[in-house]
DNA sequence: CAGGATCCAAAAAGATACTG
DNA sequence: CAGTATCTTTTTGGATCCTG
């Protein structure tokens, strides 16, 4: 592994680690996932009210973004006012694993993170 | 796991996920993690020209807080010229995994990804 | 060689007002 | 209700020059 995957650290385009990180690595995504994922289906309003610091603008472009994606899905219902639920798709389902896992390292050694970050100097 | 997990997707400063995100979101930190658990042990100048489109100072910053959050063991020879070599710590060997298998979660789904983002409009 | 300091550009995110 | 449009602020990253 070590010989090919060194290719792909130098060259931006094809380099897989940056391609989840672009994809990822941004303020909302994983957390819409993760709550869907907790929730089931959820509505524009419920994701905004349950995520209260995000704005209205950045929940619905990360919305879209993973709509795009195919990592959730979107149904609109034709009543007036309208009714707009978002689920998760297959995918993202598949996905949801990984981020968890990920976070519950997060969570075992965040406190251990943040006593190294308070004693460092220099 | 619901109950409890919800109230964190309010408050901005307990919520693991964005603790996650917060660390490792950036552009450089995961392919520094990845590239020393391929190499083992590198110097600042091996490290830039193996990922060639990170600029000197984004380098130096991701090494800093990799190593401010013990992710990183940074050593110093004194000698002229000064020789640094980096490597991860076992705190940093013990998130690789993690972050492999979310890599290799992309690289299985990213064709069909960019596939549903070509088709999408709207 | 391994960076630090400074300045600048670009991107991401937020506030606010508005609409079908 | 579920967004869009516009503007401003903040954050991030990059270029360049400098130093022990």
């Amino acid at each position: 592994m070590s010989e090919k995957s060194l290719n792909f650290f130098g060259d931006a385009e094809n380099c897989p680690v940056r391609n989840v990180m672009d994809r990822f690595g941004d303020k909302w995504s994983t957390l819409v996932l993760l709550l869907l994922e907790d929730q089931g289906v959820m509505r524009f309003n419920e994701l905004h009210k349950t995520i209260k610091s995000v704005s209205q603008k950045m929940l619905s472009v990360t919305l879209k973004s993973l709509e795009a994606d195919g990592l959730i899905l979107r149904k609109q219902y034709p009543e007036i006012p309208p009714r707009v639920e978002y689920r998760l798709s297959e995918r993202g389902q598949s996905l949801i694993p990984h981020i968890q896992s990920l976070v519950a390292w997060a969570n075992q050694h965040m406190p251990e993170i943040k006593k190294s970050r308070a004693s460092y100097s220099s």
